[in-house]
DNA sequence: GCAAAAGTGTTCGTAATACACCCATGC
DNA sequence: GCATGGGTGTATTACGAACACTTTTGC
């Protein structure tokens, strides 16, 4: 059978808004784009849609090969389509966020590939419509995480509590009570406790904790409220 | 300065999923496709992105073609980019969700449009990934209705409580308390009664409520709860 | 011994749940 | 007068919020 005849055929890029916890600030992976227009300038992980692949298969490409991430949390957030966002030729551009240990790919980032952590605050202009895009995957990520546990990602393997209070106070700009918010994550049945402290943070030490995964998976759709008045926060 | 060269132009579409309630049950608005392939077989409502025009611009365009509606709420909800979903040539869709207010335009729509409303357990196949498109629709209707008034969207401007609560019920399958359900509508203070019911339900007849705007739009991304128990509903 | 962070319990108020009877009307 | 659906109140429970002191240990 043909084609469809006469309809126009648009270029199709995917952007990945990348999200890293150092333990202090919240951070948006960057890099230096290769090409024109805007090339040197800062910009989302992106990359061109080919013929035979799937969106979410570019999208794990385009990771893999601009910063060698790979199996990280990865999801679609939006497409945009505005016909000038792209001063070239019209792109429309599918968006995804991922949420990474920042820990995990440090230095593998910034020496092989020439990415860089910047802090959500205080990241650099970025190119066409990205600063959009990632006002966009901020806002996703605090609806998504005032109700699912996805911050989780954000942390390494193991983690503590403070740590991982830390990571909500700051997505959400907020300060917690620490025995509210022990007792909220703890209920969830989430968490395990480990014989082992992270000394790092403080003269006592602090125990860590691991994901029990079976719940995780199990209650990652559920409802869970992990922040308090979440009305209150601007979501 | 030049176009991007060597990469691949690719077919857009935009597909629109449109909701409707009849005091019944929830359906779901199709037509039937007036070009190869799959013509005459049932479809959303889809159409190709013209060069000039932005996403939303595209969704609202085709639904004032195929069915005549316009000002509908209307929210893009995934983008389908498989190789293999449209035979002919790949196709990216953009596949948008409509919640509209059924009686306004049923026969409008199906005298004019040759659209018809199917009862969601009842609808016919609809072509390529259509289905999927419909099932994330159901999933993501329900998730943001059980915390945000979207469902008011598909009710006339004037609405009793029976008919609401005979939505809620629908949409999650499942029963409420109407005692307890009044009490957590009225508390929101959405609702304005009027003096005047609703005869036709019942001899004594129910009142009237409609939407206080102002409080709609300001409340609109609040978190409220609107169902019991939204863990136990498949969300 | 002191500074700095970790850990832990109780009280209180509010919001959600469960539950049953009377009301208005058309026939 | 009776059947049908509409409307309302209360008692109980569970959950979230507020709140302060003790523990550990490196210096």
């Amino acid at each position: 059978m043909q084609k469809y005849s006469k309809q126009t055929r648009l270029l199709l890029a995917v952007d990945c808004i990348i999200f890293g916890f150092d333990g202090e600030t919240l951070k948006l992976l960057l890099i230096k784009r290769g090409f024109q227009p805007e090339k040197n300038n800062w910009s989302l992980m992106g990359g061109f849609v080919q013929p035979d692949e799937s969106l979410d298969q570019a999208s794990n490409r385009i990771l893999k090969q601009l910063t060698g991430l790979e199996g990280v949390y990865l999801e679609q957030l939006h497409t945009f389509g505005n016909p000038l966002r792209d001063p070239i030729e019209r792109t429309i551009s599918v968006a995804y966020f991922a949420l990474v240990d920042i820990h995990k790919y440090e230095k593998q980032i910034s020496a092989d590939y020439h990415a860089e952590w910047f802090s959500l605050k205080r990241a650099p202009k970025i190119i066409f419509d990205q600063q959009e895009m990632v006002e966009l995957a901020k806002q996703r990520i605090r609806y998504k995480a005032a109700l699912h546990p996805i911050l989780f990602e954000l942390l390494p393997g193991k983690f503590t509590l403070p740590q991982l209070q830390n990571l909500y106070e700051c997505v959400f700009n907020t300060t917690i009570d620490k025995r509210n918010f022990s007792k909220r994550v703890l209920a969830t049945g989430l968490l395990i406790k480990l014989n082992e402290k992270d000394k790092a943070g403080s003269k006592r030490g602090a125990y860590y904790y691991q994901l029990n995964m079976q719940n995780y998976y199990a209650k990652f759709q559920a409802f869970m409220n992990f922040i308090p008045n979440p009305d209150s926060i601007g979501l």
